[in-house]
RNA sequence: CGGGGCGUAGCGCAGCCCGGUAGCGCGCUUCGUUCGGGACGAAGAGGCCGGAGGUUCAAAUCCUCUCGCCCCGACCA
């Protein structure tokens, strides 16, 4: 009687199957893990500290890649008036249905209602019509760091909130080329930033028209393969050309006494980062955190039976977080919990590197390292720590992009024809390769039909060109892209 | 906005059909024994049963109206 008591607890408190079903494993371990929890309004978050350490992070990263390309933070306001925000008319009819409205102030009606912001482009805009006059003035090299809202229909926890922070860079430039020069070079940050900290393999290239950012010329993103073979649009870089300077008037004199308007543009990565970084790496026991984006890059676990064996544990414990100190980012469970229950503690929560310290390791003075991603056990001499530590970090840090790696190109499929797309998209899960017409009325029934959309036509496209016709129109095909389903 | 579920202790739920002093598990507190993969015993603390009206001697339970949340679709970083 007891033990089936036991039994039963303990499926009650173990996550979902993940294969079974991905979105309830998916709330249940952003909750269990402490990275979030819901609000009182609906649609928004608590970004929890476990949770939000991990932005932290993301943001170190980021930032000092912005940085290296000459971008400087600054800060724009949250409310923006609503005749900026009507200035562009393809960005105010993109946002209209999201935006939310602030219509009153000290209890009384506003004569114009504020939009808090869904994204800054309008007010920077009106900014950079004040600060460009010369071509000296250029480029303007702006990140914003901040928080936005965007009234969504449906949301999810870190993929798709009410308000979510984020980036949002903004540049002006003199000319088309050296925007798009920008855009490129910003989406290549976000490339590598993905794939080295985060772990996440990424495929790179241009959005559909349909799928492009409101009042952009071209959207250019990445995109990532989440343990359900859906795709996650992980950032996005936008030439907006010169339509923002014509709407906000940001022209220059140029050096052969031409006035000019600028070509701006506008990136962004959120914290669905987050939601990528889970549904990426995690498995059934929890969070698998990336090394250099854990909170926490390993847990020491104190174990001991008696008195004296717990003064020598700890006092070996203290010696270790003084010579790793500054070298990996640590914590010590010193709860009274069994060591088991920690085990599976950490394991949810994802820290890379477990540090077991017992009797028998104070002893022999050796310590026993255990890895998150593929439960390994390693048996490591104390003074080899300082050494062996950060370079298993390194490993599971390769190995997560590898098997993701590997996981991305395996479930990428291609098609020659519509039902062969259907059937793929029937019996696997993951991406389809196809040659595409970029046709937009193709794409909203294909859509329609199967739920999948463009998700990005790759940069990696057959040398000398597509050869042969559109999976769907048959048509002459002008450029293989990438359909799935998405978050 | 459509479809589906659900609001009872911090969390997960039972009780509701058939009205009669509010229960279980986890967690929490204290003490003791434990501790190398989710320990055990004993003693405790904790609830306007989402809200408002009704019916009734009596409502978590029946009726009406509300409010909120989650999931699935249309919209989206």
């Amino acid at each position: 009687m007891a033990d089936e008591q036991k039994i039963e607890d303990k499926e009650l408190d173990e996550i979902v199957e993940h294969e079974d079903d991905f979105s309830e494993w998916y709330n249940e371990l952003v909750l269990k893990a402490q990275l979030a929890d819901y609000a009182p309004v609906r649609g928004c978050m608590i970004i929890r500290p476990y949770g939000y350490a991990i932005w932290e992070n993301i943001q170190k990263y980021m930032d000092e890649r912005f940085k290296e390309t000459g971008v400087l933070n600054a800060y724009f306001p949250l409310l923006i008036p609503r005749s900026f925000m009507e200035r562009e008319a393809e960005h105010i009819e993109g946002f209209a249905p999201e935006v939310a409205w602030v219509t009153q102030g000290g209890g009384k009606e506003l004569e114009e209602p504020l939009a808090i912001r869904p994204t800054s482009e309008t007010i920077i805009g009106h900014s950079y019509a004040k600060w460009v006059q010369s071509y000296r003035d250029l480029p303007i090299l702006i990140n914003l760091w901040n928080n936005v809202m965007r009234w969504e229909k449906r949301t999810k926890l870190f993929l798709r909130t009410s308000e979510f922070l984020w980036q949002e860079g903004h540049t002006a430039h003199r000319t088309l080329e050296e925007a798009e020069e920008r855009t490129l070079q910003m989406l290549e940050v976000y490339r590598s930033f993905a794939e080295e900290d985060a772990a996440i393999p990424v495929i790179k290239g241009r959005k559909s028209e349909s799928e492009k950012f409101a009042g952009a010329l071209r959207t250019y993103s990445i995109e990532a393969m989440m343990g359900d073979g859906k795709a996650l649009q992980a950032g996005t870089s936008h030439n907006l050309g010169n339509n923002f300077a014509k709407s906000f008037d940001i022209q220059f004199l140029d050096d052969d006494g031409q006035r000019k308007l600028c070509a701006t543009t506008s990136w962004g990565v959120s914290t669905r980062m987050i939601g990528g970084i889970i549904m990426v790496h995690g498995d059934k026991k929890g969070l698998i955190l990336p090394p250099r984006l854990a909170p926490f890059q390993a847990v020491i676990v104190p174990i001991y039976r008696k008195e004296e064996e717990k003064t020598l544990v700890m006092e070996a414990i203290a010696r270790l977080q003084k010579m790793l100190k500054g070298k990996v980012r640590l914590t010590v469970d010193s709860s009274d919990n069994t060591p088991g229950w920690k085990y599976n503690q950490w394991e949810m929560k994802g820290v890379p590197v477990r540090i077991e310290v017992g009797p028998r390791d104070v002893q022999n003075n050796s310590v026993v390292l255990v890895r998150r991603d593929s439960g390994t056990k390693e048996f490591v001499g104390v003074d080899a720590l300082e050494t062996r530590l950060p370079l298993l970090l390194e490993e599971i840090q390769k190995g997560l992009y590898t098997t993701a790696k590997k996981k991305l190109d395996d479930n990428t499929f291609h098609a020659e024809t519509y039902e062969e797309f259907k059937k793929i998209l029937n019996e696997n899960k993951g991406f389809v390769r196809v040659k595409w017409s970029e046709d937009s009325a193709a794409e909203k029934i294909i859509k329609d039909e199967t739920k999948a959309t463009v998700r990005v036509i790759p940069f990696d496209q057959p040398e000398g060109g597509v050869k042969g016709n559109c999976f769907y129109t048959g048509k002459p095909a002008t450029c293989e892209a990438i359909f799935a389903k998405s978050y």
